[in-house]
DNA sequence: GCGATATATTCACTGACATGTATATACACC
DNA sequence: GGTGTATATACATGTCAGTGAATATATCGC
């Protein structure tokens, strides 16, 4: 399947699969507990989390041990760090106010009437 | 349409759209330019950005000035925050270990003998 | 007013993906 | 061997999101 790390993190599923990983590796019945989806979905979003780097698995009898990898999250952060100027408070220079620009953001509830 | 932070940057277009902001706002005119897809269609990326908090927009005569806005990159940061352990060489104690687990992660290639 | 430019929206299509049911594979235990 | 449990895969289905073409709206200059 190939998937980047945003497309992975897309589906809540798949982000409720990684918290549950959080804390150590768990095996998929326990995954499946938490998922909110059957056995079967949850394997198919493992196999898609595997395939971008976000999990290991290991065997461990007849059960598989899934657990989280830091490389995705890395990866992560550093297409974070490009925008972190955003936001790490850099307002001294105007340039930032050139970026950030009067945050509108409540475009929706704008215009009273029209 | 109402998109969290990771479904909004799934999509390739738009993450082209949001680098293409980087350096500062910009009319809708130039991120056609570098979109890759035609002007309606970043229209409708610039929307779901906008709904989901990534953009503001102000109007400058009949052209529209797109810029980016912190806050969700802030959200973004401090989701990543909850995972940091995992790659921030905590390896000293074998807690870390324990989550860590052997990246296996080539499983295909995995395990040259054990 | 009119025409031209910039952007937004509607419509129809298509492809992808998440899901469940059912089935297959792998391993453990007897 | 056989039976039971744990996990993976195949198949069919429905939904949804991204796309382009066409159209609508807004703003400028005259």
């Amino acid at each position: 399947m190939q998937m980047n790390p945003f497309e992975a993190l897309a589906d809540p599923t798949r982000r409720r699969i990684v918290e549950a990983l959080r804390c150590g590796e768990r095996p998929v019945g326990e995954i499946v507990d938490r998922a909110g989806v059957r056995q079967s979905g949850v394997s198919r979003h493992l196999r898609i989390l595997h395939e971008s780097g976000f999990v290991s698995v290991r065997p461990d009898g007849q059960r598989r041990l899934y657990a989280l990898r830091p490389e995705p999250f890395r990866e992560l952060d550093a297409w974070l760090a490009g925008y972190r100027r955003l936001w790490e408070a850099r307002l001294d220079r105007f340039g930032a106010a050139l970026e950030e620009r009067r945050g509108d953001r409540g475009a929706t509830k704008k215009e009273p009437r029209k």
